[in-house]
DNA sequence: TACGAACTAGATTGATCGATCTACTAGTTA
DNA sequence: TAACTAGTAGATCGATCAATCTAGTTCGTA
């Protein structure tokens, strides 16, 4: 019997292990905190792959980082906010179920960027945008789905931008007060916002 | 003509001056980006005298940046929040002037500790510890004034909760999209909040 | 099969890191 | 004035840092 095709990869090539690992250690340590050394040993890959697969250094491993927990986020904004649900419930239970995974990382995890994007903000352009782009990516999930229920393009923008800074807030005061209420605090706020702008909407479709 | 007492210092004693230094550098760079060094050439002073005065090291002089950042920013949201004072209005200027303050740092400054916090709050419990405390002044500052309007007690924890996450979650936003239009819409919907919580508490007092 | 490109591997480099250390200065008190 | 305490000054230390480098392996193509 001749194998014509090589056997399925046991594990990821190094260029996605390194950032899966920067990514987990990005979130909780920071940027300037995590260290190559440590992503490559968490990666278990090689100094030489590091600079091979990202010529620009840590800098550019930093805003690989950044797009790759936005775009995770965001598939996850988009699962609670499906086509066609109820939107007000959709908050609430995002809110919630943030609460709950917030507590189940004995509130060590929360926003996958946010740590980074705070701490580099004002030193690395190249990854402030990474950041930017990713934040917009989210609030145009939460925005489309507003407008698609008929509330008008410029409470649609509010509104998103309410709920994203809300959530953010939260999880900041979540992980040092080691409290998860804040984020249910804030979801019945932000809920309840959400439900008035739907009923002053009156959806004309069924 | 005899001197009796002594002349007063050209400049703080050394301890005053790291610290300043440190919220300073840290507040933009983070923790685990800011350097011993750095802070002591920012304030012109020497290693032994950051050891001598914080033993305990980067660490301490971390959590006491967090706690003078905290103290300092709290007297702001004091400043806003006098007693008397129309709640509505206090949270509508305390957001449109947290905008141009912002703005006027071309994005580098928002609030003084949280980079800080979401740095250290899965590394350094003493240093969370800090920061929860000031995260806690704060709250309370506008606590007190929505009870002393009127509004019940719990109905004013939730809107501090949910002034604090609008505000900290804006700051976020602002510096990465380098926009503080955020800023000022979070600040309209808490206002509006605000100033709904008062029309229902029916204050008895003239 | 040979070659080139892509990728892996990990040692090495000069710089920076936080902390320790020794020595000195200034101020206070007996 | 001498002794002590508080504080300043900055060199030094071992460890860690990001990046470079050399060498080897793997893969794809002609």
């Amino acid at each position: 019997m001749i194998q014509t095709s090589p056997p399925p990869p046991k594990r990821p090539p190094a260029r996605e292990r390194i950032l899966a690992a920067s990514l987990e250690q990005m979130r909780r340590y920071g940027y300037a905190g995590t260290g190559i050394k440590a992503i490559l040993v968490a990666a278990a890959a090689p100094f030489g792959s590091l600079y091979h697969h990202f010529p620009g250094g840590k800098e550019e491993v930093g805003a690989e980082t950044i797009r790759r927990g936005g775009v995770a986020y965001r598939e996850l904004v988009e699962a609670f906010y499906v086509d066609g649900a109820d939107l007000g419930d959709a908050t609430q239970t995002f809110f919630d179920e943030a609460a709950a995974f917030v507590e189940s990382t004995a509130f060590v995890d929360a926003c996958p960027i946010a740590t980074i994007a705070g701490e580099i903000a004002a030193t690395s352009d190249t990854m402030r945008q990474a950041a930017d782009e990713a934040f917009e990516s989210w609030l145009r999930v939460m925005e489309r789905q507003f407008v698609a229920a008929g509330i008008d393009v410029g409470r649609a923008r509010e509104l998103s931008v309410e709920l994203f800074c809300a959530i953010e807030g939260a999880f900041l005061l979540a992980r040092t007060s080691h409290d998860a209420e804040p984020i249910r605090t804030v979801g019945r706020a932000v809920a309840r916002s959400v439900r008035e702008a739907l009923a002053g909407a009156r959806v004309p479709v069924g």
